[in-house]
DNA sequence: TGCGATAACTACGTTATGCGTAGTACGCGA
DNA sequence: TCGCGTACTACGCATAACGTAGTTATCGCA
């Protein structure tokens, strides 16, 4: 256990940018955050999000298949940020109050 | 799905607090962020982190065995809850942006 | 024209982690 | 002495994380 790592999350916070593929995903989470997720992990999660309806596959290009966010992953997304920044928050006061 | 849940990392941010038993954590990593860890859940890793050396057991008291943070825990937390902060605030920027 | 590199995946196997259920033992109040 | 709350231990399953390897297609380049 080295950094963060949360490949949903991840995903969906590179899908709020527009919809990407996922080799283009593994790119833009590299910018977004510096972690590199196997293709195991990325698409695995990618199966997961759109089996539970947070992202959405748009028509293929080529050799690639685009996705993008739904409403509701959308609604997720920002929820889990949101938690995601008061409990950052909240850690780091403790963490200062040494 | 809406909360958040690491459990090695809020036992982390619970032992920033001051030492803490097992019992103890659970209810304060409910009043830090809602998230209400089972036993297998918390003891489970709890033993991976002291075997770690990022958290270590103090001198058992009754029928509790307490914890503290060690340094380099310390040095962990702050790195992760630093880089959390970022990416929670990279993605709500992503999100604010529709 | 042939070769390597890169793009964009798929397939597969191995851990390990998350998480729930049970069970234990102790103390305390009614 | 019954039951409730505390503070764990033990166990086991499902699943997710992650790496490796393999595939096909495309592009640059000598």
């Amino acid at each position: 256990m080295g950094h963060y790592s949360d490949p949903p999350l991840l995903v969906l916070a590179s899908l709020a940018n527009g919809p990407k593929h996922g080799h283009a995903m593994i790119e833009d989470i590299v910018r977004l955050c510096g972690t590199r997720l196997g293709p195991g992990t990325l698409y695995g999660a990618i199966a997961r999000l759109e089996q539970q309806g947070w992202i959405e596959p748009t028509p293929p290009e080529e050799r690639r298949q685009p996705y993008r966010i739904t409403a509701a992953g959308l609604r997720v997304l920002r929820a889990k940020l949101t938690t995601l920044r008061q409990f950052a928050k909240a850690g780091l006061d403790r963490v200062e109050a040494l």
